[in-house]
DNA sequence: TGAATAGTGTCTTTCAGACAATATGCC
DNA sequence: GGCATATTGTCTGAAAGACACTATTCA
């Protein structure tokens, strides 16, 4: 039988989309670009670009994200796939979203010729958004509030040398509640990951705190909080 | 500034593939086509098929499961988007991957013409597959039996009234494990999903064992096993 | 010495998991 | 009676979660 060829079928776009979340200021932030472009010109949007033909998803997740933030290497994961028939007035295009989670003082932001600016929005006070990437973005926080549950991804906003308070700062934050310095110690030190060296913080104000560092891999399924 | 137009891009060609699950016989299943077209005609691979440019992917991933089993309704979820460069010799194909479970009573298997036929496989004893879908289908069988740990899809495998031993036989089959009856129907029956019916079991040769049903909805993440 | 945060231990409750003897229905 | 499966409760260990006082540094 004849081989059914490529070009017998209309072909969708392809996006890949990025929702960037990081922590700030005892905040959880979301990166957004303002369009340049039509349609949604002016607006906001999560960042993302069409694929190329010689890349993968997850290559244009990294290379999107390299040119609106500089940063190379994060935590990145596939998220979900939305391709909803109407859901770009340009046609069909179907969104293969990421989502991210960076350092914010890894990072410079800067507008690429598609944004005319790129800024951190706390995910308390977001702006409407543009095509169905609302949907996308509380998908994505659906998807990272389950994951700082159940995984180590949290430690990947950290690097080097750290106080036991800024990661329960974080999971507050993402929790927008309290936890119990004890019982929040007890079960970090318990996991393993993390181990305590021998320098204390510098130039605070008050007690300083025992600086820890990792001593092992971040990201495997177990139960957190 | 000029709309970017979406035929200034390359379009690579989208497919919607599933992996069709079933437990039968006390053994775990998979769901594979013989391919009729080129390339690899005649080796075996998961159903699925080009997407049509008035359908979602969902709609898509229903045809297809429609086209090769009948059935109309069933537990699917989007798996992830397979998309590496090479991963189709006719060129740039993007695989949104589905996951479904069925309860293999109510399927009539039928080789659509992109078939040449249709068939379960256990787990434990699969064909060499076309394309990437070894890879996709280890990647829906961990998604599995995650889900199957923590949450109640295993439920939807079933319906009407069943003995709980049913269901236990369901979880051993897919963690290939025994699980301890008492402790097992301890945990099913504090979950509330399932109520006592006034029915027994009929027509077996040894003691009928009691009925249940649903009382309420499956899927909700908590830990299951 | 006051302000801000660090550091530390015990008790209670809950849940998972190990474990075995009796009951029922069919042949 | 023999066979195959159903039904049922207790104990133990681990982990989560509630809870409060003392220590350190700086201004």
């Amino acid at each position: 039988m004849k081989e059914k060829g490529l070009r017998d079928y209309e072909h969708p776009s392809v996006t890949a989309d990025i929702v960037v979340f990081s922590v700030k200021d005892n905040d959880l932030k979301v990166l957004l670009i303002k369009r340049a472009l039509k349609p949604f010109e002016n607006k906001w949007a999560i960042p993302g670009g069409f694929l190329r033909m010689h890349e993968s998803p997850e290559d244009a997740a990294h290379r999107e994200l390299r040119e609106e933030t500089g940063v190379d290497s994060c935590y990145l994961e596939q998220l979900y796939t939305f391709g909803a028939v109407g859901r770009d007035p340009r046609g069909r295009v179907i969104s293969i979203a990421y989502f991210a989670l960076i350092n914010s003082d890894d990072v410079s932001l800067r507008a690429t010729t598609d944004a005319k600016d790129v800024k951190w929005f706390s995910v308390g006070k977001l702006p409407k958004l543009s095509f169905d990437h609302k949907e996308i973005l509380d998908y994505a926080l659906k998807r990272l509030r389950w994951k700082f549950e159940y995984t180590t991804i949290a430690f990947s906003l950290l690097s080097g040398k750290f106080p036991l308070s800024n990661l329960r700062r974080i999971y507050e934050t993402v929790f927008d509640k309290k936890f119990d310095k004890r019982n929040f110690s007890k079960k970090i030190l318990s996991l393993g990951i993390v181990k305590e060296t021998s320098e204390i913080q510098q130039g605070v104000a008050f007690r300083p705190a025992q600086l820890y560092g990792f001593t092992g891999k971040v990201g495997d399924i177990i139960k957190m909080i």
